[in-house]
DNA sequence: CTAGGGTTAG
């Protein structure tokens, strides 16, 4: 050992160095592992029992503490023994110290399953996923069996990079190991299709599983949700409590976020219900999540009463509860919450002024959400990007200042995204500004070339303003590009359960009875002065085609539904996955008008109450 | 000595 000026020493082992700073290089062992301490002077013992080392590890609590046992090891040559190594490689890597890790893997001699499945699994849970990947295909170069605990790793580095490719292949080798068997494995490889969206190999693996686990059922739950099927997310909690599956806070929170995604609001009592039976108590996450689904179910009261019994918050559970007033319209209240998270001294982050700024911009606060937005770089040093500006022009638009609209859209130092120009359109729609509305829609198309949507919006404003010409190509560009629909579904909640509607929807049991009052109503709606806005239907098909089209949008569906199956003068909650065009709010304010019902639609987690043709909530419909 | 599922916005 080498002492080099009088702050760092060099310890030699095989014949390699290793460097280490004051703090690292000294460990006094005559005291316990608990004590691992500096002092000025460096004592080394003789090596010793390799448990020792591994106590030591254990109870290191910083780099610092890791890199002393290293010099210790390297000093008595305990670094040879393979399970300390292992462990020391490990602590590494928790510490995200990959380099210190790599080297010592690079060093080693001899290496066994758990020192690759310990490197590959440190590159994957420090998101390096391209050493990960080299690693693993390093193990399989040297000819080393890949075993149940480094595939579960590689499959998750496929899962977070949505590499369905990748997946695929690994799927392969796992068969090729006969390791479907195992639990983690085949857990993995659920959650990574699941996660890709490739929900029916998901449930292909999950139902030929032996001894299906809480996690793997945990993944598909939370996969069904993820993937809009909101029935069979529901129903799968249901069976995995009858088989005796006990769930634990993580598979609640599952199914809690499949509840707020659908706006089931009766499986949301019930699941409320079971946690506090069962006693879960409201940690940090699961709070969080109830808010999020008390919200989302349109209960914001409901939301508000775990929001104030959460004994713990974070800057999540604070911006859930502004989002959540924020998207009833209750924009006051938003900013009381936003105060009282600034006086716990909680600090807000960028997700915090997105649902800020927009619980400004549906509640009309034009003043407070500039002001906003000038203040959350200035004093919070969070930087607006493209989100923010979204916002700023929703906000601006719905006030009739498209030109204060278009210039901060202008200034953006920031590319601007889908979202941002389908707001900028939004506020065209006020105001008419047929060029800016040209331009915006243009850009859509330019960047989401798959969505169809896009193109006959842009269509439609060229009809509008007479250039057939442009219709035309636009006609021929969707042809020639074969777009793909873009799905969309609506979920209404009758009773106790939950019904889902598609587009053109002829599934469901009382189809004939919901296309009948669609019908029966048109004549009531025409006298009423609706007009459907076919600016969302192809021009050049029939006019009878098009009033068809008209009647199938799932949310159509789900509201005459709607009126068919629930008692007169319960409100009838629609929860749409996307957003909704313009001429389902034009409808729905009619049907609320001719049919005095209350008509509630969340769309992309915002609230629009019907009540006797008007629609509060801040929108322009 | 090694392994998995969960919170806000979009």
């Amino acid at each position: 050992m080498l002492k080099l000026k009088n702050q760092t020493f060099l310890v030699t082992n095989h014949g390699r160095f290793y460097k280490f700073s004051t703090a690292a290089a000294i460990v006094d062992t005559t005291i316990t592992h608990t004590h691992i301490q500096e002092v000025s002077q460096p004592r080394f013992l003789p090596s010793l029992d390799p448990k020792f080392y591994i106590t030591a590890l254990l109870s290191s609590r910083n780099v610092s503490h890791i890199r002393q046992v290293h010099a210790q090891l390297a000093v008595n040559g305990v670094v040879q023994n393979l399970t300390v190594t292992n462990k020391l490689i490990y602590m590494y890597a928790q510490h995200k110290v990959l380099g210190d890790a790599y080297a010592l893997f690079c060093d080693m001699e001899e290496k066994d399953a758990v020192t690759w499945s310990v490197m590959v699994g440190g590159f994957v849970k420090g998101g390096d996923f391209t050493n990960g990947f080299g690693t693993f295909r390093e193990l399989i170069r040297c000819g080393v069996a890949p075993d149940n605990y480094t595939l579960p790793f590689v499959i998750r580095a496929c899962r977070d990079l949505l590499d369905l490719k990748m997946g695929r292949l690994i799927h392969d080798v796992v068969l090729k190991h006969g390791l479907l068997s195992d639990n983690f494995v085949c857990a993995a490889l659920v959650d990574m299709y699941a996660k890709c969206r490739v929900i029916d190999d998901a449930r292909q693996l999950f139902d030929n599983m032996p001894h299906r686990d809480l996690v793997t059922w945990t993944v598909i739950i939370g996969g069904f949700a993820e993937c809009s099927n909101a029935s069979e997310s529901l129903v799968l909690f249901d069976r995995m409590v009858d088989e005796g599956v006990v769930p634990d806070k993580i598979a609640m929170g599952t199914i809690v976020n499949a509840c707020a995604k659908f706006g089931a609001m009766h499986k949301a009592r019930l699941v409320h219900d079971y946690i506090c039976r069962n006693k879960f108590s409201l940690d940090v996450i699961l709070g969080t999540a109830m808010i999020d689904m008390y919200a989302k179910c349109g209960c914001v009261d409901s939301a508000r009463e775990i929001f104030d019994r959460m004994q713990v918050k974070n800057v999540i559970t604070w911006s859930a509860m502004i989002a959540a007033y924020g998207y009833h319209g209750r924009g006051r209240e938003a900013l009381n919450i936003f105060d009282m998270m600034l006086s716990s001294g909680v600090l807000p982050n960028a997700i915090t002024f997105i649902s800020l700024l927009y619980a400004c911009s549906h509640s009309g606060l034009i003043q407070e959400g500039l002001r906003f937005f000038s203040l959350m770089w200035d004093e919070f040093s969070v930087r607006a990007d493209v989100k923010h500006y979204t916002c700023m022009v929703d906000l601006l638009g719905r006030a009739g200042k498209l030109d204060e609209a278009l210039n901060l859209a202008e200034s953006m130092a920031v590319e601007k995204d889908e979202g941002l120009w389908s707001a900028l359109l939004g506020a065209c729609r006020i105001h008419g500004n047929l060029d800016l509305a040209e331009r915006a829609a243009s850009s859509l198309l330019e960047l989401q070339p798959q969505n169809s949507g896009h193109y006959i919006l842009l269509s439609n404003i060229y009809a509008r303003a007479g250039r057939w010409k442009e219709v035309a190509k636009m006609r021929n560009l969707m042809t020639q590009r074969r777009l793909k629909k873009i799905s969309s579904s609506s979920w209404i909640e009758v009773g106790d359960k939950n019904y889902q509607f598609s587009v053109g929807d002829r599934t469901h049991l009382q189809s004939e009875n919901i296309y009948a009052m669609l019908k029966s109503l048109s004549h009531k709606l025409e006298l009423a002065g609706y007009v459907p806005d076919t600016n969302f239907v192809l021009h050049d098909v029939d006019e009878e085609v098009k009033v068809h089209m008209l009647y199938t949008h799932s949310e159509k569906l789900a509201i005459a539904f709607g009126l068919i199956a629930t008692a007169d003068g319960t409100p009838i909650r629609i929860t749409k996955n996307l957003r909704v065009c313009g001429d389902c709010h034009t409808f729905s304010k009619f049907i609320s008008a001719i049919t005095q019902r209350v008509i509630i639609v969340r769309d992309a987690n915002r609230f629009h109450h019907f009540r006797e043709g008007t629609c509060s909530c801040g929108d322009y419909w």
